[in-house]
RNA sequence: GAGAGCGUAGCUCAGCCGGUAGAGCAACUGACUUUUAAUCAGUAGGUCAUGGGUUCGAAUCCCAUCGCUCUCACCA
């Protein structure tokens, strides 16, 4: 007997185990990954329509579920099941449950997926639970699964492997869920605003709306050299032109080939609107409402947690033109200024170390940057930026060094970037040129004008408002993820070699 | 791109002033059978990221490479 019992013992290797009881699943049962099986009810449905049942008691309702086995207690007479709404025990006695299903049993891992068959009740320890009749393997997993208690905590591991990740780390679950239902929820708002979600190119021929490094590819057939859009804002303002709609938008990726860090991955998404007849205030209204709300549906309040800081998308936010919060911050009055040549020498006298050809406005934009920027934790507007380092915003009546353009900062993190849409094609046409030269003079040799978009600025845009939101950063805020990588299910990594 | 740190069993982690590698979970063999990270006994499992070097001897010290993390730079 106990020759017999070495000759089936089964290896100690977890895989080789797996691989092993797999083959004894398709010598028993034949299928082990069968095409059909319709589960009743789900974990979670199960629980609320059973919320009511008092411990120690069994009903005669049988259902249907199916999930993975997470873990299992007495030898498999009690095993947890978790499917994607959450969880249930499942109890195998050979009071109730045929010999067919309890051999299978033994046969059972950590990690596989399986359907069960039975009675609900609630156990004397207070746990729901399906008396199984019938068990069914659905799925035979050839991993094991991570650690039960601890769950996959090495950092490289769970950005690779993410299904292992989500699959062990509630919170991970929770905030992709989370992120799924902020991605609808600024859907709904701008839809029930009014706009109309339109996608733009992401293969450009020309790239252009944002000064960044752009991804460069090949297109065969046209024999023609091509961009992985860095911002889809030029195609919106055309979509603008056409009277499609007043009132435009598009949530997608945008690709800059630019650093890592936790706040930048290559690959992120952007919501941007355009709004004809409205202007950047109009856009600072549209954002508090759109932040309350999304705050409002992930927390049920607009006050949340992030880190150790209390973060409230309570309206209005607070409003500040750049040199104010810069004069505030180091008393230089830059409307006081009225060459680059005195910016730079109060910048220097303040002790920033400016370029030898920066310009009031790019003095003025550094020192908030160093200044300012850190300081603005609850959700703020920025105003009034320097018109050269905004080529599509209109100016401030009366300071034309200033556009009027707003950032919306929160933890410190730029969320949003809105501005009065320029439209006056004779200007329009003078700051892209203006900008393109400055990227020839920085060794951006492929930076083009683009003539399509100029082109139908001259047929004529309506004024509008335009916006731009970081979204996996606005992500990160709601769903307290410290890393831009906690937000994106598969971010960018290296190939590893091992 | 620069600096700092990390990489030990499938997973979570010890070991690191050099002396042949350890625990818990998972796995395997049993016991037990209304449990909640079930419990108990036993077994197996490691090219200590990779490649060099120093040394009688390296997971441990040195160098290089790969991967990751953090900070900074570019950027949102």
């Amino acid at each position: 007997m106990s020759e017999q019992k070495n000759e089936t013992a089964l290896s100690s290797d977890a895989a080789e185990v797996r691989a092993q009881k797999l083959k004894l699943l398709r010598e028993k049962i034949g299928d082990v990954y069968p095409a059909h099986f319709h589960r009743t009810i789900t974990n979670a449905e199960l629980s609320a329509k059973y919320e009511d049942l008092a411990p120690d008691t069994e009903t005669q309702d049988i259902v249907t579920v199916a999930g993975r086995v997470y873990s299992s207690r007495n030898s498999g007479m009690f095993m947890d099941l978790h499917d994607a709404s959450g969880k249930i025990q499942i109890f195998s006695h050979k009071d109730i449950t045929p010999e067919a299903s309890r051999e299978l049993l033994s046969l059972i891992d950590l990690g596989d997926i399986i359907g069960v068959t039975g009675a609900v009740r609630r156990t004397k320890r207070g746990e729901l639970s399906i008396n199984a009749r019938e068990i069914t393997m659905l799925t035979k997993t050839l991993l094991p699964m991570p650690e039960k208690y601890h769950g996959l905590a090495d950092i490289e591991l769970r950005y690779r492997k993410r299904h292992l990740d989500i699959l062990t780390n509630e919170e991970s679950k929770l905030r992709f869920q989370q992120r799924s239902k902020i991605l609808s929820g600024i859907r709904r708002f701008m839809e029930n605003d009014g706009f109309m979600e339109v996608e733009t190119p992401m293969l450009h021929s020309v790239y252009g709306g944002a000064t960044a490094e752009p991804f460069k590819t090949h297109h065969n057939t046209l024999k023609l050299d091509m961009y992985l859009r860095i911002a889809p804002e030029l195609y919106l303002k055309r979509t603008l032109v056409s009277g499609l709609t007043d009132k435009v938008f598009e949530i997608n990726r945008n690709f800059r080939n630019e650093g890592v860090s936790t706040r930048h991955n290559p690959e992120f998404t952007m919501m941007e609107c355009y709004w004809a007849y409205a202007d950047y205030e109009d856009i600072m209204d549209l954002v508090e409402r759109l932040f309350a709300e999304l705050a409002m549906s992930i927390h049920g309040t607009t006050e949340f947690a992030f880190g150790d800081k209390q973060i409230s998308f309570a309206g209005p936010f607070k409003r500040v033109p750049m040199p104010d919060a810069v004069k505030d911050a180091t008393g230089i009055d830059f409307l006081a200024i009225k060459t680059d040549e005195e910016a730079r020498a109060a910048a220097k006298a303040a002790g920033f170390e400016v370029e030898k050809d920066a310009t009031w406005g790019e003095c003025l934009a550094f020192i908030f940057e160093e200044k300012v920027e850190s300081t603005l934790i609850q959700p703020s507007h920025v105003t009034h930026f320097p018109k050269d380092i905004s080529p599509f915003a209109k100016e401030v009546p009366g300071e034309p060094r200033l556009v009027e353009r707003f950032e919306t900062y929160c933890n410190a993190w730029e969320i949003g970037n809105a501005f009065s849409e320029l439209n006056d094609p004779e200007e329009q046409r003078a700051r892209m040129i203006d900008q393109l030269q400055q990227a020839h003079a920085r060794g951006e040799k492929e930076k083009q004008l683009d003539d399509e978009f100029l082109d139908a600025i001259d047929q004529g845009m309506p004024p509008a408002g335009g916006l731009g939101i970081g979204v996996d950063r606005l992500i990160m805020l709601l769903t307290n993820a410290p890393s831009i990588r906690d937000v994106i299910l598969f971010p960018a990594r290296r190939h590893k070699n091992d």
